[in-house]
DNA sequence: TATTGTTATACTCTATAACTATA
DNA sequence: TATAGTTATAGAGTATAACAATA
């Protein structure tokens, strides 16, 4: 069946894409999970709750990982004004200029893999993933 | 640049996957680990240093992973009669129900994204994954 | 009362270093 | 000596339950 070896086809892709992933946060000593914070954090100031949600993860093992990422001076906590309950998360000057080297690095190990494609196949292969992920199981 | 907005498409076509693949593997109390251990043992028998290799863990890592599927039933030590130092590692017939069963979970879970594609589209799509990710970066 | 976040606890995952057994 | 694997240790990641502060 073709959706078979799709389904294959993702996931080998997926751990080959974490393996990248994992590795270029290592030397920096960075979790996959701590990438990913970082990543998140670049474009948004969500709170506590939020960026759980959004990865996942219970609000406690939240709590850890921002202690971790702000005793390093990557990320730093912020009251909210609306609600005295709310602690927001954002990202330092230190920990945006970590992300956005981090992602060039993403961008250039990934560079040989996709420039094993045509620009042609890129926009399809772009297109063909937008329309597979957009609200998946 | 098309390069980034493909690379963008792949981190993020990564962590969804990633997202199903946790999701199934905590319903079985199994990390993302367990869960790729079992799924690379259901049609290979290596030795631990080959199987931490092939997962980019250190042997010590893997030992206590494979200590602790053993202790559920799910995989075996075997010895070699080649070299009495090696371990080889297999999944049980437990362990081996369970890899199926999962893996259909997954194939199942991400069916309806699949089927946001016509037939033609995910052949194209698995074909392009392929040149992708044959040996990157 | 309900919600937001933290803390205490326990377990898994992970690497490094030191070790045992075999080659 | 070198290699295969385990063990001891330490720290990070994770969830559950109990808690404090605020709504």
């Amino acid at each position: 069946m073709t959706s078979d070896a799709l389904v294959d086809a993702l996931v080998r892709n997926t751990f080959q894409v974490v393996g990248v992933l994992t590795r270029i946060g290592a030397e920096r000593d960075l979790s996959l999970t701590q990438l990913r914070v970082l990543g998140i954090l670049r474009d948004r100031r969500p709170r506590m709750t939020e960026l759980a949600a959004f990865l996942g993860l219970d609000k406690s093992t939240l709590s850890g990982l921002i202690d971790r990422a702000e005793r390093r001076g990557l990320v730093a906590r912020g009251k909210n004004p609306q609600d005295r309950r709310v602690v927001d998360v954002f990202l330092t000057p230190a920990g945006l200029e970590l992300a956005e080297q981090m992602y060039g690095e993403v961008r250039h190990a990934l560079t040989p893999a996709i420039n094993r494609l045509d620009p042609q196949d890129r926009d399809q292969l772009v297109q063909l993933l937008h329309a597979v992920m957009h609200s998946p199981g």
